[in-house]
DNA sequence: GAGTTGATCACT
DNA sequence: GTGATCAACTCT
C-alpha cells in the first residue's frame, strides 16, 4: 500500500462558520488533522493539517498583532474568526493563517505543514517539481508554510477569505488522538524574546510531512 | 548560510 | 512622500 492510500481520508464539505467559534488553543487542536481544500481552475488540491502554530495577539511578541498593532496587513486578524490571514514573508513566500478568537482579539493559527491527499500532480506543477515518487520527495510539496501556500495557489488575494466557503475551505478530517499530538516552541521567531520559548507549535507525532522533526 | 523584495516605520 | 530596515522562509 502506498503512503497515499495508507493516509487516505475522506472529508465532507466545508465546516460551518460556527466551527471557528472557540478559543485559540482549542481551535489549534481541532485544526490539527483537519483538511484544507483548494478548488481552482487548474485542479483540486487537499491536504491534512499536520503542523501549526498559535499567534496570540497583543501580548505575544512573535505576533504581527503584538501591542495591538493594527495595520492594513493585520486588519483581518482583528475581525471575527474563520477568515484567512495571508501575508507575504521575505518578499517571496505567502503564509496562510486561520484567524481565531472573538472579534477584537487578533489571534491566529499559522498552518505550517500539510500531508498531501489529493492533487499531488497539481501541487508538483505549481511547485515546479517532478511528480514525487517517495514520501521523502513528497514532503517537499507541502512541508513548510511557504511551500504549502505555493502548492495550494494561495496568495494575497486569499487574504480575508472565509474558510468555510469554497474555493478555499477547511473540512473536518479524522480526529487526532491526544497522545499523537506533540507540542514545542515555534519556529524562526528568535526576535520574540521570552515568547520564543512558549510551546505554541503543535504537530502530529512521527508524521513525515511535518516541516521539522 | 545567503538570497529576496513587499511591507512597515520613522522620519521629512 | 521617502528611504532604511525588517522578515511567522526556502534552498544549497
Amino acid at each position: 500500500m502506498s503512503w497515499r492510500e495508507a493516509n487516505a481520508v475522506d472529508w465532507g464539505g466545508p465546516v460551518s462558520r460556527a466551527f471557528f467559534e472557540r478559543p485559540t488553543e482549542e481551535m489549534a487542536l481541532r485544526l490539527l488533522g483537519a483538511v484544507l481544500v483548494r478548488e481552482s481552475a487548474d485542479g483540486l488540491t487537499a491536504g491534512r493539517i499536520v503542523e501549526l502554530e498559535m499567534y496570540r495577539g497583543p501580548g505575544d511578541k512573535a505576533a504581527h498583532s503584538f501591542g495591538g498593532r493594527r495595520t492594513a496587513r493585520t486588519q483581518v486578524m482583528f475581525g471575527p474568526p474563520g477568515y484567512a490571514y495571508v501575508y507575504l514573508i521575505y518578499g517571496m513566500y505567502y503564509c496562510l493563517n486561520v484567524v481565531t478568537a472573538a472579534e477584537g482579539s487578533p489571534e491566529a493559527v499559522l498552518i505550517r505543514a500539510l500531508e498531501p491527499l489529493t492533487g499531488i500532480s497539481v501541487m508538483a506543477g505549481r511547485r515546479q517539481m517532478a511528480e514525487p515518487r517517495t514520501v521523502s520527495e513528497a514532503t517537499r510539496l507541502t512541508a513548510g508554510p511557504g511551500r504549502l501556500a505555493r502548492a495550494f495557489a494561495i496568495d494575497k488575494t486569499a487574504n480575508g477569505h472565509p474558510l468555510w466557503r469554497p474555493p478555499l475551505y477547511i473540512a473536518e478530517g479524522g480526529a487526532v488522538e491526544p497522545q499523537s499530538v506533540a507540542r514545542g516552541p515555534r519556529v524562526n521567531i528568535g526576535y520574540a524574546e521570552e515568547a520564543r520559548d512558549y510551546p505554541w507549535r503543535f504537530w502530529i507525532k512521527d508524521n513525515p510531512f511535518v516541516s521539522r522533526p
